[in-house]
DNA sequence: TGTGGTAATTGCGATATTTCAATGCGCCTG
DNA sequence: CAGGCGCATTGAAATATCGCAATTACCACA
């Protein structure tokens, strides 16, 4: 487990005005002058699987943009069961929580490598402040989050095991046209579905002997949507 | 099923400015030139049970301050299936999604008498755009409501039925020097955790035979609390 | 005081899921 | 190339939950 402050992980220090995903960015609509009230650096990490961002209860400090790559959000359970809430997209901001002072609500744990930029909560009030796009944009962010939980509530902790098994590959798919999905390990899937990583196997070894679900390259697999929303939705 | 279009659920016009629960309210920061700004009358409502403050889909025009009262976020599966995602408190907001011009993403329905003032989304748009307090109350709903969802997913919907009806109890209790509690009907609860309405009630049974549960008034209850958490927690 | 309606409870067989253990597979390393 | 490690898969028995039907409790109202 390694964290951010391995000096491996630092990128150096992002520019934004020439970012390349700058317009899908939470900093989409600051204008040049708006960039030159940051003083602060905004440093840029590459984060290999199986790093934490950060950990729940760490003092927030920085808010995350990621440009590519998968975390998940993890929420523990006294017994120790953990619980996936969440997982980021390219483009997502995570931790949004510091900007009000609370700490880290959850462990932001790397799935797929990585490349995110870390914004200090100092610098992300200023212009919020000042720049009403920014601050509605922050707004979309946190509704965006607010989205997906009751997404999750709703579409991958109710129902048969079968059935939100379908609906977290549906969720999956990178490209509707080719179908492609990559898919994590069964105890992540279980953790996101409420069920355990045997049921997780199971529901999905028996897709893979119907034909849901075809790997051609290992760990990368073709979904049968039509037939996989038939049993999301049954 | 009413909505609020009945005229019998219109109380009349608000006044903020002498509003009994001001200070918790998402007005809190404001002064009192800030009201001047108001132009549209700010409408209060009592809510009867049963009835529909909005629907998904609807167009959101409003935002709602719950007064007093209990409401139920809904959400539908393709399947006709519903799931509840979220309670309301009193002080609770509810349509935030309204502000950045959402339609609604639940139905809001009335579990227990609920008094809500309606505020008119170009109003908050305004202020917030003005008033850097009411700003950063409005990201504090936002994070309270995100807080819940990940609560529901983590403490609701993981784990067996008594540990999730153990966990619905200690988060229902109103005041923890007395232990007690009023309970929902067994269909809400089980949507509220993913589980049958049988099961519910054989859980809610079991508790009560095992005296975790002791019914004085109707529907009111004491609690064990202690063994609760220790059912909860397991 | 009966009567209808709604919600809660209970019984029971059918299913689904968990649990624990064993096996298999791919990959890395010495 | 053997051995070991981590993860996926599978088997089999134990449990948990569901689904449906029957029964009971409670309440409003005639």
């Amino acid at each position: 487990m390694k964290l951010i402050s391995d000096k491996e992980a630092w990128e150096g220090q992002a520019n934004c005005i020439s970012c390349a995903i700058r317009n899908s960015v939470l900093f989409a609509g600051l204008e040049e002058n708006d960039f030159e009230q940051i003083h602060q650096p905004i440093d840029m990490y590459n984060l290999p699987i199986g790093s934490t961002l950060y950990r729940a209860g760490d003092k927030g400090d920085r808010l995350f943009t990621i440009r590519s790559g998968v975390l998940k959000l993890v929420q523990y359970l006294p017994d120790g069961n953990q619980r996936i809430v969440r997982l980021t997209r390219s483009s997502d901001v995570i931790g949004l929580e510091a900007i009000l002072g609370h700490t880290y609500q959850h462990d932001a744990v790397v799935l797929q490598p990585t490349q995110a930029c870390s914004l200090p909560v100092s610098i992300v009030q200023a212009l919020s402040e000042s720049n009403p796009a920014l601050h509605k944009e922050l707004l979309n962010r946190w509704q965006h989050a607010l989205t997906e939980a009751d997404a999750w509530l709703t579409e991958l902790s109710t129902g048969s095991a079968k059935q939100r098994v379908a609906r977290l590959l549906l969720r999956l798919v990178k490209d509707e046209e080719t179908s492609e999905c990559d898919l994590f390990s069964r105890e992540d899937m279980g953790a996101m579905l409420g069920i355990t990583t045997e049921t997780t196997s199971r529901v999905i070894a028996s897709f893979k002997r119907e034909s849901l679900l075809v790997e051609t390259v290992p760990n990368h697999f073709l979904l049968d949507i039509r037939n996989l929303e038939h049993i999301a939705e049954d």
